[in-house]
RNA sequence: GGCCCCAUCGUCUAGUCUGGUCCAGGACACGGCCCUUUCAAGGCUGUAACACGGGUUCGAAUCCCGUUGGGGUCACCA
């Protein structure tokens, strides 16, 4: 028993492929199979090298690794390899193409010498006339096909299909016909010489000895032409299963366009009609502004988001991974989309899955992707995590997301900022993203303005700015610069100075040393930043003039 | 538009095959209360759904038909 994931190698792995490679991986542990990957990279305009790369990474972040397909290794993780190399659909062309040849001398497969122009005027005729468009067989003299041959004229391999029904049967859907002529002589290989999708799959599921196809529904319909491609050759029909669409809340799909399309509606908000600085270039910002069409590199959606101060929708496997969600909560959630073991169980891992696992549990409705409950999934993992665990996983995370911590941050610091930050962070970057200040240099702290600052730091005496004052020789007379050191000497000031109100005093020193009013718990705040960069934001803030700000 | 598929709280879902134990269970979100030096986190608690209309049956979320709604697909993309 085998099952396949073949992704077509464009851009980065996306939430709804990753959980068809997830229930194609779990489905084959479960059965004792073997899963395969497979890259269908058979558009060579769409597909590279290092696309495929980051799926194989995105997939092994996740631990679906793969008893066959591309080699790869990274750190301990080995996988691949396989009798039925190569596992690159651009690799099998003579496979391919003897295939076809047969079919060919069959009767079973004919060359269509149609120019795209032609088609598509068809195309536009049957819109016009609001009638579905079929293509319609021409046949073609022995002569003419020869002379057009000598001319070197492009041409694709259709293939003759029969005037029948077509009974898909299905695994989570059960069946049904698709009438008589409703599919049409569809084209087998292009005229650049690549095998479609349709042909080039079924080949390799056959070689492969693939025998059971979980796909994203999208694909229901082609399943009758990968049957009519079967009965054509003589192969085994393996089982299908198609899995429903996963969607965004508001009901569309959820697409890697997304992105572009919130960038969109913020530089429209923002009416902006030039690209910031350093984002992407002129001519450029104003196609893909025109366009709706045009989608902007990961790199200049990156840069352009942080210009324009969004954050842009994760929908990528590697999206998340950027965001700190825990690869284990992702297979969970996404493992929940579409199938779930029952039992009110939700929460669980891939080694569950991988033994629970059952098409006849597959949900045939689509579902919304709900990333607040991913966040709280994430939230109750993290808290689950040993305080050692957590640490070093964070430090996985700022070594691939934050080089600019580890660079700064002495391992004491570091440490010390991760206790602080395990319990009160719900993914592995907020401890990062929250704490700027601390790879902050002290002269370069701005403070932020806004109604909370100037509440804790102004109004009627002893304001925030006061305590601040009385607070700093204290600090200063510490001889030892530690959390317990830091905490007698803060709250001993609060009492005698702030009727025991802890957060009159802390509130005032956070803004001061932070820039803002949230961080960790103040005498870690203080702790970590250290006696000099205190003592000096300190002399800094008080020489602010806050009642402007 | 043709063809195909689907339909339980706002969302993910249990329950549907094998009708009664379901005035529908869990989780997330949301509301309230508690805790709290910020932001979180945490504890307790509340609101909330069988799309609609017909059947079948002693009895229907569960079976049948229709309506409505949603989705997929109609490429030399996968």
């Amino acid at each position: 028993m085998k099952t396949r994931f073949a992704p077509s190698p464009s851009g980065h792995l996306h939430v709804g492929g990753a959980r068809t490679a997830l229930f194609n991986f779990a489905f084959a542990r479960r059965m004792g199979g073997r899963f395969i990957l497979r890259i269908e990279d058979t558009d060579q305009k769409r597909s590279s090298d290092a696309a495929s790369l980051g799926f194989l990474k995105d997939l092994a972040w996740l631990g679906i690794l793969w008893d066959e397909g591309p080699e790869f290794a990274e750190g301990a993780i080995a996988c691949g390899g396989g009798d039925a190399a190569p596992y690159f659909q651009s690799q099998r062309r003579e496979t391919y193409d003897a295939l076809l040849d047969r079919l060919l001398a069959e009767g079973k497969a004919y060359r269509a010498f149609d120019t795209p122009e032609e088609l598509e005027a068809q195309r536009r005729r049957a819109a016009e006339e609001k009638r579905a468009f079929r293509y319609q067989r021409t046949t073609i003299d022995p002569a003419t096909e020869a002379r057009l041959l000598a001319e070197g004229r492009p041409h694709v391999l259709r293939l003759v299909v029969p005037q029948e029904p077509v009974t898909i049967v299905d695994a989570v859907l059960g069946e049904a016909t698709i009438p008589a002529g409703e599919i049409d002589d569809f084209v087998l290989r292009k005229a650049d010489g690549f095998p479609t999708y349709h042909f080039a799959v079924v080949v390799d599921d056959e070689l492969m000895g693939v025998t059971h196809v979980l796909r994203a529904q999208e694909h229901f319909n082609n399943t009758a032409r990968h049957m009519l491609i079967q009965d054509a050759l003589g192969f085994r029909r393996p089982t299908y299963a198609h899995l429903s669409i996963i969607f965004n809340p508001d009901g569309s799909k959820m697409s890697k366009r997304d992105k572009d399309r919130t960038l969109r509606a913020r530089v429209r908000d923002l009416g902006l009609d030039a690209p910031p600085p350093a984002t992407v270039g002129a001519a450029r910002f104003a196609a893909w502004l025109a366009d709706a069409n045009i989608q902007l590199e990961l790199e200049e959606a990156t840069r352009l988001a942080a210009a324009l101060d969004v954050s842009l929708p994760e929908i990528n496997v590697d999206d998340f991974r950027r965001s700190g969600y825990l690869p284990e909560v992702l297979v969970n959630f996404l493992a929940l989309n579409g199938w779930s073991p029952g039992n009110d169980l939700e929460k669980f891992d891939l080694a569950f899955l991988c033994e629970h696992f059952s098409l006849e549990r597959v949900l045939r409705t689509p579902a919304k992707f709900d990333r607040a409950k991913l966040l709280a999934f994430n939230i109750d993992a993290i808290n689950a995590l040993p305080r050692g665990e957590f640490v070093e996983r964070a430090r996985l995370h700022g070594t691939a997301f934050h080089p600019e911590f580890m660079e700064r941050l002495t391992p004491a610091q570091f440490e010390l900022l991760m206790n602080a930050s395990h319990g009160r962070s719900r993914t592995l970057d907020e401890p990062f993203r929250g704490n700027r200040w601390l790879v902050t240099d002290d002269d370069a702290l701005r403070w932020e303005s806004s109604k909370p600052v100037r509440k804790a730091m102004t109004g009627a005496s002893p304001n925030g700015v006061d305590h601040l004052r009385g607070v700093r020789p204290v600090l200063e007379a510490l001889e030892t610069w530690d959390v317990p050191a830091i905490e007698t000497a803060v709250t001993g000031y609060a009492k005698d100075h702030a009727g025991e109100q802890v957060g009159k005093v802390a509130q005032p020193l956070r803004i001061a040393v932070t820039g803002g009013t949230v961080s960790p718990p103040i005498h870690d705040t203080l702790a970590l930043l250290g006696k000099t960069a205190v003592l000096r934001r300190i002399a800094r803030a008080l020489d602010h003039g806050w009642e402007q700000s």
